[in-house]
This record gives structure tokens, sequence and C-alpha cells, in this order.
DNA sequence: CTTCTCGGATACCGGCACTATCTAATCATC
DNA sequence: GATGATTAGATAGTGCCGGTATCCGAGAAG
């Protein structure tokens, strides 16, 4: 497949693909001669996650470099290699450890993973950039004057927790540890935005049920 | 309250301010003058909203001013401009609907939204925006190569209708209806983030649980 | 032979979220 | 009442980011 044909099935403009290129997104095709590159099925489907990455996830194009060498770095571990990639994407603005409201969130949400049990997390505190967002909004909201922590969370996380459960059983679903990996790239990518369409097609239900449509 | 010390409250700086007045993301301050006005408590609380919005949520300024502007129609219902500011939110791409794979994804989630009974949702169908991120998101999955449907969402939009539940009991929990759309607005932008990231914490708790640290 | 397409390099573009600068009026303080 | 800081309002500029566009000389395709 050379490079017109890759852009015409990923429907991809030629530019854009050489771009990628350029990144080190794409990897380089298997070059015949000066002026020829050959590209395979293995291109198009990465040309492919890259899109849905930065289309859908809306991930910038450095993170998608990152993601992509941890994904590619097969001297890890699948376990490490899927959490330096899953840890790369979020882009949380740093909380600033010295206001207030930042750190009482820090203890609210040590004393929700208490609470849970959730004794793995709990060491991750401070690591984890999910954690840090959760110390990020959880700072929001207080600092808007609602009263928002442990107690309201708690109940969320317990249906998160069960949302985890079935991302693994998904993932550990596929044979080959790649796979997986991609799997759960993909699952951050986009099962989540899938799950908050979910989230607000419940509300919606749910809004229409408790209220009608007015 | 005057402009300076509105910034430092806020932690936002003068010159931001002003574009964010200029933008109408802020209300203008009561004008004594013509070089001075007076802002008070109702500017704070907007402007950390607003901030919100921008910095965790990462909602563009024209998306932060249409939302706003739903919130303080006073002239529509609660449900309606709660739904109008929800459904102003989004920034998903279009889906093509010449391709393939987005009409069977349009088929994949009208069956799932049956096999749930969420009729309400269903007569929402291609109006909703969370319906068509939802499209988008399964869409891109099976282009990929990835069995993903109806079979698969089921679980989790079950698990999501609960978590809506919830957000509901919480929003009632407020006295009035204007805190109620802020609280919901809120809900969209922080509690979301939020979510996500206890589900990443959850995912990170079970991995550990599952396969250790290796 | 002629027309297309290629890889590779470089320059350019439009949108966005600010940021800086200026002016004339007014405030706060000595 | 002089003086330096602040303000509203207007306009221009900045830095980043995701692409696009253009040009080149080498090869491919009919």
């Amino acid at each position: 497949m050379r490079l017109a044909e890759l852009s015409t099935r990923s429907g991809v403009s030629v530019a854009t693909i050489k771009y990628y290129l350029r990144e080190g997104l794409l990897p380089q095709g298997r070059q015949i001669n000066a002026t020829t590159s050959e590209y395979d099925e293995e291109h198009l489907r990465r040309l492919r996650l890259v899109r849905a990455m930065i289309q859908i996830g809306r991930v910038p194009v450095a993170t998608v470099r990152e993601v992509l060498g941890h994904v590619d770095d097969d001297s890890l571990g699948r376990t490490i290699r899927l959490g330096a990639a899953l840890w790369a994407l979020p882009q949380v603005p740093e909380p600033d450890e010295d206001d207030e409201y930042v750190r009482a969130a820090h203890r609210e949400v040590g004393a929700l993973l208490d609470r849970l049990g959730w004794h793995n997390a709990r060491q991750l505190t401070s690591i984890s950039p999910a954690y840090r967002s959760l110390v990020v909004a959880l700072a929001a909201f207080r600092r808007l004057g609602f009263d928002w922590g442990a107690e309201q969370l708690a109940p969320y996380a317990e249906l998160m927790h069960r949302t985890a459960v079935l991302d693994l059983d998904n993932m550990e679903a596929y044979p080959s540890d790649a796979v997986q990996v991609e799997f759960a790239i993909l699952g951050a990518i986009l099962n989540e935005p899938a799950l908050q369409a979910l989230h607000r097609l419940a509300q919606e239900e749910e809004s229409a049920r408790r209220y009608g449509f007015e």
C-alpha cells in the first residue's frame, strides 16, 4: 500500500499523514527507493488509533507520541507498559499545593480511599495523575461553596469500581499482551467518552422519568 | 470590590478578567463612573465557575458563553434550562453519516437503548449530543476491529444509570432552581472528570489486586 | 515521453486563549 | 492640590497547536 491508498482508506489527507510521520506518531513505511515507501495494514491500524486519540480523545499530538512510545516499548512487562501509557494520558493542571482548598481536598480524597479500602490506590497517592485530577476537581467544587467530598463520592466510587472490574474482565478476554495493551488504551480513549455519553443519556432518561419533558 | 481585588481573590489576572468581560463570560460590574466599577461576591462566584469550566473542563470560551446564557435565561423552566445548558457543552465531531461504521453504530446504540428499556432516551435519538458521541466512539472502536457494541455496553449502561440516579438525588437536595441548575452544570464540568478519575483509580486498585505491582 | 505520485524539507495558516500597550478619567495619599 | 496608582475601554500582539501548502528532484505508470 502506498501513501495515497493509506490516505483514502483512512480518510486522512496525505499532508496530515506526512505530518504524523514527521512527528513520529506513525512509523516510517518500508522504504523501497528514494521516492517510494510501502505501508501495510499495521500502519493503517496505527493511523486509525492515532486519529481516534486526537479527534475523539482530544489528546495532544505530543501526548500521543509519548503514549505510543510506551505501548511499543516491549522491554517492559504488560502491567508496567499499560500503567505508563495510561499515566501519560491525562492533562490535568497541577494543583497549587499552597491553596487551602487543595490541601483540604487531599485530606478528603485520602479519607475516601481509606473508607473504601482501596489500599493499593492509597499507596499511589500524589503519584497517580488520576489522584491529582480528583483533588483538583474536589478543590474547585468546594471553592464554589458546594459540600462535596468523601461522603458524597463514596457511592460513586463503588459504582466506578464495578466499572473497573468490567474493564479488566473485558481486557483479559483478549489473548495477547499486545492486543490487551491496545485495548486498554482504547478503553481510556474511546470507552471513557462512551461511558460519559451513557451517563448523560442515563441522566436524560432518568430526568424524563422523574419530570417528564415539560 | 474593585477589579484589583476581584483579581487577587480569584487568582485570575486583571488582563484575563477584562478579556472575560469583553467576551461576555462575566457580567459587567455596577458602573460608578467612567473609570470605576464595583463587583460583588456574585461576580467572584461566576468567575470561579468560568475558570473551572475552562481549566478543568477544558470547555472553549465560546461554549462557556453559550452555557451561561442558558443558565441565566430565567424565561425557561428548570428542566429546559438545564437540558439546554448541558446540550451546549459537548464538543464531539459530527459523525459522518455516509460511513458504514457510523451507520452500524447507530443500529447498535438503538438496540442498546431498546434492550435497556430507555424509552425516553430512545426518543432523543439523533438529537442528543450524548447519543451522537456514543455513536462516534462506537464506530471508532469497530473501525479498529474490536467487537464492541450493545452486548458489551449493556452492563456499563446499567451502572451509569445508577450513577445518574445518584446525580439527580444529589441535585434535588438543593432548595432553589437556580442552585440546582448551577449544581448540574458543575456536575457535568467537575463531577464527570472526578468520576473519570475515580474510574482510573479503581482500575489501578483492581489491577494491583489482580496482578500486583510487578 | 509525458504525466502522476512519491519522500523530504520548509514555510505558512487559522483558531484560540490570553497578554500587552495605550489613553483619558478618576482615585487614593501625602 | 499635586502625584502616582488604578480603572474602563480599545486595539494590537503573542505563543502554541494542528494541520496545510508549496516546492524540489527522483522515480513510477501508461
